[in-house]
DNA sequence: CAGATTAGGCAAGTAGCTTGAACATATGAG
DNA sequence: CTCATATGTTCAAGCTACTTGCCTAATCTG
């Protein structure tokens, strides 16, 4: 009887992981995106829905909050996202994605289906889907935590 | 649900080595390892075979040849690796594991196993194995680099 | 409305990288 | 054999993305 392997598997796991982070970055820069970081990403998929707090998303990226405030005065100067009046609290500030914004975060997810595309070339659809399904039953649940 | 979807599988791929990335982490760390960062292990994996110089483990690990010897000089400060004459050219010095080295890797063997085991529960011996080769299938060849 | 809590900002410090320059050894052309 | 060039490493300084510590303003609680 055959027992997988674990370090087969880790290798794999973070192999295949850095390789869809840099894909993702090369085809956002080779979209006109060249002034964002991978960990921006994280940040706009926070910031997408309906905006957050600077307490909210330094939350998410698991940095202090001064950090967080510093990504956001980066992105900001760059034009990714702006700072307004939070509707329901004057101390908090809500942030939220400019039109370049929004345009960067389509730019990530072309980024993203152009990475996977050869996946598909290679193991078939039927597997690819099977490798997402299971990635998604053993993932953690709560927010995606950057990392690069 | 015809096609898979690119932003689901990346979510899951890069979920799920973050968590293995923190899992290893914190078994290494809970077995008694507590100075080592991720970024040690890449260094580690690299030099268990036979050792390394310097500018194999900066080309392995993707860094500057001076960031390499930092990492170095702080792996030696810590007792986890020493630096020999290099058996072929004065130049050089060779780079081994020193036994806490050795300790220390095959903790990281034992928290890896540790980390991947609740998935074997979850999805099956046979999935998991299924995994493995899918992710090896569609890995980059190379050099595994760090990244946490 | 007084005290505790929460959102955010300001300042300084740090870890882990970078670039630039120097030095020692090796290699190859003549 | 000698000199020019390439390679392996080290020293020094600087940068960036974080950290900790403290401060003010607004909100919640009793």
């Amino acid at each position: 009887m055959q027992h997988h392997d674990p370090e087969a598997l880790a290798v794999g796991l973070l192999s295949v992981s850095r390789a869809l982070v840099d894909g993702i970055s090369a085809g956002v820069r080779a979209r006109g995106f060249d002034d964002v970081r991978p960990a921006h990403g994280f940040a706009f998929a926070r910031l997408a829905p309906a905006g957050a707090t600077i307490t909210q998303l330094a939350e998410h990226l698991d940095v202090t909050r001064q950090a967080a405030a510093q990504l956001v005065d980066e992105l900001i100067a760059k034009g990714y996202v702006q700072r307004s009046r939070h509707p329901d609290d004057a101390r908090a500030r809500l942030i939220t994605l400019t039109g370049k914004g929004w345009a960067c975060t389509r730019a990530a997810e072309a980024a993203t289906a152009d990475a996977v595309r050869p996946w598909a070339a290679i193991l078939g659809e039927d597997r690819l889907r099977a490798l997402e399904h299971d990635l998604l039953r053993i993932a953690p649940h709560g927010p995606l935590r950057p990392t690069w």
